[in-house]
DNA sequence: CCCCCTTTGACCATTCCTGACCTTGCCTTA
DNA sequence: TAAGGCAAGGTCAGGAATGGTCAAAGGGGG
């Protein structure tokens, strides 16, 4: 159930919750050693599953007491955070660009993981077969379908 | 009863069933293996057997770890002429179509009035500039807000 | 015989994991 | 105080493990 890579996201997730989501700090050669694996493993989680567009900000430094620190944005309201999001949704809208957002609101609770889901699957099903403009069309479904969730809940 | 599609469709409804219908996880390869078939096979019985209109959410990873779920969208019968309806909906849809389905669906009360006008708005919103394909887009934009309307209430 | 559903296979895309090599910062010592 | 050494963390490219797509061939019922 799940890839090295998830184990040490779950990890780290755990950590954050722990720490009410105040930012921790650890160490890179430390963290690989708990998962006995190499330490760009590290950079891989992290540049994969904590980066900016979900939500996360990292920084870090070398050298001698060198440190990895993770924090999540601020956000004063996530519901109006989730709006500005979805008004900076240009034109088109990747796959990629697509989970990111998805498992952003979702980390932050603006919806859960089955609306999430599902909304994968109905863009996936309304995208196949489209030959051009699939990016597009998936900005439009997108926005379309999380305006429909937020509204409805305001 | 026949066709090799028909068995691993059986098959995976059987596995479906022996988890008490929660999401169930598989990978192609293997069960490829099984049915001694080529693996894009899987693809075929998935696409044609367990769409999202059949009721199904099929999500997937490639890559290490790969994987593809299979889970239930949970529809009462009260929204079964509602999907329905929905397959119905051809590739276009005009507005004045989705006026009339609107209504329909509001008399019927699977949606209310707000939410009907909500997706008027946003369905003008999205269509609003597009030269070509209105119809094809307003299709899409509707089909996928009333499956995530329906499939939130279930 | 024709049409539609099935089946196959060649080729493609994505994700993960590792290891070699690089950069940065601090500390010790001549 | 300059040089060297040690202690972090960073980058990148490659290989392996998966799943996806699409067009063409196959086959069975009308």
């Amino acid at each position: 159930m799940g890839t090295l890579a998830d184990h040490i996201e779950a990890y780290i997730k755990q950590m954050l919750r722990e720490n009410q989501g105040r930012a921790i700090e650890l160490s890179r050669a430390q963290l690989a050693d708990v998962f006995a694996c190499v330490p760009s493993q590290i950079n891989y989680v992290l540049a994969t599953r904590f980066s900016l567009e979900r939500g996360y900000i990292v920084e870090s430094r070398r050298g001698g007491g060198g440190y990895i620190r993770i924090g999540r944005v601020q956000v004063k309201d996530v519901r109006q955070d989730a709006l500005e999001l979805l008004g900076q949704i240009g034109r088109r809208l990747t796959e990629r660009e697509m989970d990111d957002l998805l498992a952003r609101l979702t980390d932050f609770r603006v919806i859960n993981r089955r609306e999430a889901q599902l909304m994968r699957g109905i863009v996936q099903q309304e995208t196949t077969g489209v030959e051009e403009g699939k990016d597009v069309l998936r900005a439009s479904l997108i926005r379309a379908m999380l305006l429909l969730i937020m509204e409805q809940r305001a």
